[in-house]
DNA sequence: ACCCTGGAAGTTTTT
DNA sequence: CTTCCAGGGT
């Protein structure tokens, strides 16, 4: 190169040499396969920094991920590039910026442009109306397995009406004695559009339908977009594809397209996900000069972990070749833990956290706790809770999933949308207004009857004069606020609401400690619509991000967990969440929890090769959010539904090659510390299992000290002469320290020993000093 | 119309 | 072990 050349840009100079190509290459269709720790983000988001340099606008440039908090990164990362303007850049979940699209466009489609967005709960709840309505077997039936199905349907591209002539569909249902689905479906589709309410699917489909039928507006979108950006590729599902797709393939396009994935970390199939579509990717441009990047080295973890990760998916088929590398030197090895049941495991994670911690002085937000299953996480709360560890866990019920949120929000959506059904459902007689069972039947008959919404026909059913007065105030609440919506803002609005609604009296007059913290929730949810109306958000040239309370409702029905504020507030703490919600993620140190047969591979997953090989992937997740500490465990027995049941450990312990498993005190063969040993042995004496004794029904040889109040003490504080408490010895007195700072040893006298001098590695111990 | 209680059923993973 | 719901009593 000559040496006027042009010098890249700086930010390009923190990239490798193909990542560089890859960010680069901004013209034309590109595929990046971005293995674990590859700098996939990196990539992407000085990608777009580039094209904005290159002199695209920002509102050219649509970068779909499948998280809010992947969105806000990426936003945050490239503002550091080319500063505010990164706002204006469309990058969003498919969701929530399919909804912004469909907010403007939802006329064109039947649709108010107020429409409300069904979250799981609300199809759930539907689903089980239509149920009941029919007059079937809800065992049979079941809610939770006819909305999976409504759903894979959706992301296949199959209406209703498709179903109903789909054979293979219909055989399968017949073979589960539910002949009746595509009918539930049918009616599900309808109600929800007779509500003016989309589901998470149909925020997909229905925008693909409105792509499909009105070619002026699919246009609008073409000339738009100039750049389109798709994180997480191998997680897309058909109809995600189809409808980037049907964005970027028209004549004469520039496909500008470039798409991020990794097959080894797809791990969304049972949601319709398919590597099929970085196949179908690559031959669908194949004839537009498409350019593929493989991003190959690792910058996350050591090589032991590298290493796991690569022999652990070498057990699956069908993959895309690719070699993942890291020069980070060997690392440590990894580590297995063994016990016998799950709640020895769970204070055996505890204890290695501690001495982690203590050893290489970890931070607790360097630590994560990864499980299967998200009804995993109470032991493990139960044992860093004793330990005094802080804590966080992500998934399971998100804030505005509770139900006092719900309820405040099912009033809102009700004033926006008042033919949102399920809204009406929840909240027509909560708190009790004396409108009961049996005159919301007779509302729900005429609104069949008449064929109008719900809340329409609350006002013209012939009730007796108690309940037409209950009901009368109940309009009167919802209406008043309608009419008030142009002029004041959302929180105006909502509080209102919670005060004229009863809600907040009715929290209020809870004084129970539940109560207290269904209240503090509410007001919380009511800070929160506060905050929003007085942030300034950067203002968006063309959809006008206003203050109202449509608005407000569109943003909050798709954030998850992750999302919500209160998690600002604690900072350094533990992650504790399923193997899924963390992908993306990365930590010093992880424990992989768990790992047995039935469980991590689920049972659901292991009767085909497709389910196991997914569950594979799904390890190979969790090993590779893992930066230097790895440690997988597993128990013998494990309670279930309050009965213990036994378990195998899972086939992918040995699929880790041995020789990345530390050896020494921990190996498989080990049966864990010499304290659970003890345990165990005086458990065969007297009949009775560390487990119950820890609960505190035996009186047998337990510590005399109490777990549940057992706060170890800083290191610094043990000096000689001190009193101390040992969870295992009892108490006793320092009368000797030695070694150095990092490596301290203390003499310890306890008097309740047959041998009662000990020394201890202040490192490894943990003590608690007595005032 | 509302409250209480006993029995049954349920847990993959998520936007 | 929980959570949900139906059915009976008030």
């Amino acid at each position: 190169m000559s040496d006027t050349a042009v010098k890249p840009p700086h930010y390009l100079d923190e990239l490798n040499e193909i990542q560089r190509q890859a960010a680069m290459a901004i013209k034309g269709p590109v595929l990046v396969v971005a293995g674990p720790g590859s700098g996939k983000t990196r990539v992407l988001t000085y990608r777009i920094a580039h094209i904005i340099e290159q002199g695209a606008a920002p509102w050219e440039v649509l970068a779909l991920t499948f998280t809010n908090k992947a969105a806000r990164e990426m936003k945050e990362r490239i503002e550091k590039v080319v500063g505010k303007r990164a706002g204006n850049i469309w990058a969003g979940t498919f969701h929530s910026l399919f909804a912004r699209i469909l907010r403007v466009e939802a006329p064109h489609i039947g649709y108010p442009s107020n429409f409300t967005i069904y979250d799981s709960d609300d199809t759930k709840s539907l689903i089980g109306q239509i149920i009941r309505e029919m007059n079937l077997d809800k065992t049979v039936y079941q809610a939770n397995a006819i909305k999976n199905r409504i759903s894979s349907a959706k992301s296949s591209l199959i209406t209703p009406k498709l179903y109903e002539r789909n054979e293979s569909l219909l055989a399968e249902d017949k073979g589960a004695k539910m002949p009746l689905v595509s009918k539930i479906y049918a009616k599900y589709v309808s109600r929800c559009k007779k509500a003016g309410a989309m589901d998470f699917d149909d925020l997909l489909f229905r925008l693909f339908e409105l792509f499909q039928n009105h070619p002026e507006v699919v246009k609008k979108y073409r000339q738009k977009f100039k750049y389109v950006l798709v994180d997480e590729f191998q997680d897309t599902n058909t109809l995600q594809y189809a409808i980037v797709k049907k964005l970027v393939m028209y004549p004469n396009s520039p496909r500008n397209i470039c798409v991020v994935g990794d097959d080894a970390q797809s791990i969304y199939a049972f949601r319709g996900a398919t590597i099929q579509n970085i196949l179908d990717y690559e031959k669908d441009f194949a004839d537009f000069g498409i350019q593929t990047f493989k991003l190959e080295q690792n910058y996350r973890s050591t090589e032991n972990i590298v290493a796991a990760a690569n022999a652990v998916i070498s057990h699956n088929r069908r993959q895309i070749q690719k070699k993942i590398w890291s020069d980070k030197g060997e690392g440590e090895k990894i580590r297995i833990i063994h016990e016998m049941d799950d709640t020895q495991e769970g204070k055996r994670v505890a204890d290695t956290i501690l001495e982690l911690k203590s050893r290489h002085h970890l931070k607790n937000e360097d630590i994560a706790i990864l499980y299967r299953t998200n009804a995993q996480s109470r032991i493990f709360e139960e044992y860093l809770r004793r330990f005094n560890l802080a804590y966080r866990v992500y998934g399971g019920l998100s804030f505005y999933q509770r139900k006092e949120v719900k309820d405040l929000i099912a009033y809102l959506r009700l004033v926006v949308n008042p033919n949102d059904e399920e809204a009406f459902r929840r909240v027509i007689n909560y708190p009790k207004r004396g409108i009961g069972a049996t005159s919301v039947g007779k509302v729900i008959a005429l609104a069949g009857q008449q064929g109008i919404p719900l809340f329409e026909a609350l006002k013209h059913v012939a009730f007796p004069n108690r309940t037409r007065h209950a009901a009368d105030g109940f309009i009167d609440i919802i209406e008043q606020a309608r009419a008030k919506m142009d002029k004041a803002d959302a929180y105006e609005l909502a509080d209102t609401i919670a005060k004229r609604s009863g809600l907040l009296d009715f929290l209020r007059k809870d004084t129970s400690i539940e109560g207290m913290g269904r209240l503090e929730n509410f007001q919380a949810l009511l800070d929160g619509i506060k905050s929003f109306v007085e942030e300034d958000t950067v203002i968006d040239t063309e959809t006008l991000p206003d203050k109202s309370l449509a608005t407000y409702l569109q943003n909050i029905a798709l954030l998850t967990d992750f999302d919500s504020n209160e998690a600002k507030n604690d900072t350094d703490v533990i992650t504790l969440m399923s193997v899924h919600a963390a992908k993306g993620l990365e930590f010093q140190a992880v424990f992989v929890v768990g790992l047995e047969e039935k469980l991590f591979p689920s049972w659901m997953s292991m009767d085909t090769m497709e389910g196991m090989d997914e569950e594979r992937r799904l390890f190979y997740v969790a090993i590779t959010r893992a930066e230097r500490f790895l440690t997988l465990s597993y128990a013998n027995t494990r309670y279930r539904y309050g009965k213990m049941t036994m378990n195998e450990p899972s086939r992918f312990l040995s699929e880790v090659p041995a020789e990345s498993i530390e050896s020494t005190s921990h190996s498989r063969r080990s049966a864990g510390h010499e304290y659970d040993r003890v345990e165990r042995q005086r458990a065969k004496v007297s009949g009775i299992t560390p487990r119950q004794r820890s609960r505190g029904t035996a009186r047998f040889a337990a510590p005399k000290v109490d777990p549940s109040t057992f706060k170890p003490s800083p290191i610094d504080m043990i000096e000689v002469g001190v009193r101390v408490m040992h969870l295992k010895f009892g108490e006793g007195r320092v009368t000797k320290l030695d070694g150095g700072s990092d490596n301290r040893i203390a003499s310890i006298h306890f008097s309740d020993l047959a041998q009662p001098d000990k020394r201890i590695m202040l490192r490894f111990a943990k003590l608690q000093v007595l005032e």
